[in-house]
DNA sequence: CGTCTGGTTGATACGACTCAAATTTGGTGG
DNA sequence: CCACCAAATTTGAGTCGTATCAACCAGACG
């Protein structure tokens, strides 16, 4: 993803303030508010020190206390609970635009750890940046507050997903969701989106094993619901698909009021 | 639970602000800071308008968009999401001290509803109570925060205990969390608590049948790691339940820097 | 060009589900 | 205070979805 055609755009976008270049994280936000150029340049500013983190590397570790905010810029990482006998439960996926550890505020230790998935590139938010950045820029503040609101129901959703889905469902939920959150910051092109998660990954992201895992895409490839291959991923018919995870959209709060209706609000409506 | 010892001091300490009782609300977030007792009194104001709803009735329903923000006083709910199919996931369970929706204020519609476990009392907190309570007691707003991580970090234990625990860590593992969550809240007596949950709750807690739920409750009870009788629960064991559920207190934050340890981060040291 | 990770296949085992019925508990009204 | 009813719990027998174990294969990469 680094090095290909959006990666770059993403790692120009802060080198020098040149062209505008919209973010990941503004894009993300923007789907609940409006915000000003000037709301959009404080954000793009907030990506001054970078990283490249290479994949399948921990970016923080359960217990750690990180120094600083990291900001998801491009790749993909997850957050992940290790129980004392190796079990590994993926809880969350973060795509560019999220935050890895935006808590941190207000909790001193991790609860999680946070790996990579694909090599990321990061930016190291301190936390100066980040206070000066929600005392300035109300909109932006707002809009942070709703992220947070709506990660909070993703995880809801996940629960509800391992809770009570068949494995053909759960994969089913899991694809769309990512799919619609890699759409609402524009990381889709047309049906089709990169993805780079092995099927070790989707067991421990659903709870189930990868031969399970293997076998359930082999049936979602039969009902032509997905096309799954070389590290991409296309959905020939999203609303089936949709159907088959019994996917309400709703907890993903994309359309808001005050808000013109994205492209994904509309795809989805 | 209304009308037993704790239920009525509850209920008295809003009526007149005659003696210093504390309100739930107000000893969950002193697990984080010290409360002033000005904070305290600013929070117990928050309940002026009280309500009791019968027991098993939905306090808020998918989709609902509720004037005011609910906050838990007695009693027990959860929140809970429903399949098209009528499969249903209970995703949290609310106790006294606990907002049923303070995510409203930023998002429009619930995406799951809120139903009694049993009867319950309810302070409506007006959204401009709540504005004024946040901007004059900043100790408070940032207790508030602390909260609502806390919750996310409950939401990603609940699923890696779908996800990944067998029948018996995983009903272990909710007996524990209850049991420390009722303790900050002073909602235990020494090795026992209210237990108003049925198996059926049980079961759509842990994404299990009530049937299964019904043997294994048998199985921990000849461990002899629970007595669970008459809608009261009883641990004689509290380290040898959380060995069986694998649990680590961790991602609860019950202990935060420049708070004295309440006696739950002792108990759990 | 060999190595290695990730994907695929097959055979077997088991944890949890389903269905069905019996039993106990708790609440209600006569 | 007891009889009654509904809800909750318990028990048993049979089934199924998913796990486990063990190879084998293919493409990516150094």
């Amino acid at each position: 993803m680094i090095g290909v055609a959006h990666g770059t755009a993403v790692l120009a976008a802060h080198s020098e303030s040149s062209a505008k270049v919209v973010t990941p994280l503004a894009l993300r936000l923007e789907t609940f508010t409006r915000l000003s150029p000037e709301d959009e340049a404080a954000i793009s500013n907030l990506a001054t020190v970078t990283r490249v983190i290479p994949s399948r590397r921990d970016l923080i570790r359960e217990g750690a206390r990180p120094e600083f905010i990291y900001l998801m810029l491009d790749g993909w990482a997850c957050r992940y609970k290790t129980l004392p006998d190796g079990r590994r439960q993926i809880v969350g996926f973060l795509i560019p635009g999220d935050f890895c550890d935006l808590n941190l505020y207000v909790l001193r230790e991790m609860d999680h750890s946070v790996g990579a998935i694909t090599r990321l590139a990061i930016a190291d938010v301190s936390r100066s940046d980040m206070e000066s950045l929600t005392e300035n820029y109300p909109r932006v503040t707002q809009a942070l507050g709703w992220e947070s609101l709506v990660n909070a129901a993703i995880q809801r959703e996940w629960t509800v997903n391992v809770g009570q889905r068949t494995a053909y469902e759960r994969i089913a939920h899991l694809l769309v969701e990512l799919f619609l959150r890699l759409k609402s910051v524009r990381l889709t092109r047309g049906e089709s989106c990169d993805f780079p998660l092995t099927q070790n990954d989707l067991a421990d992201a659903t709870g189930l094993t990868a031969v399970h895992v293997n076998r359930t895409l082999q049936e979602l490839r039969r009902q032509r619901l997905i096309v799954l291959e070389h590290k991409r991923l296309a959905i020939p018919d999203l609303e089936g698909l949709m159907d088959a995870a019994m996917f309400n959209p709703n907890y993903l709060h994309l359309t808001q009021e005050g808000t013109t209706r994205t492209p994904v609000a509309e795809a989805i409506a």
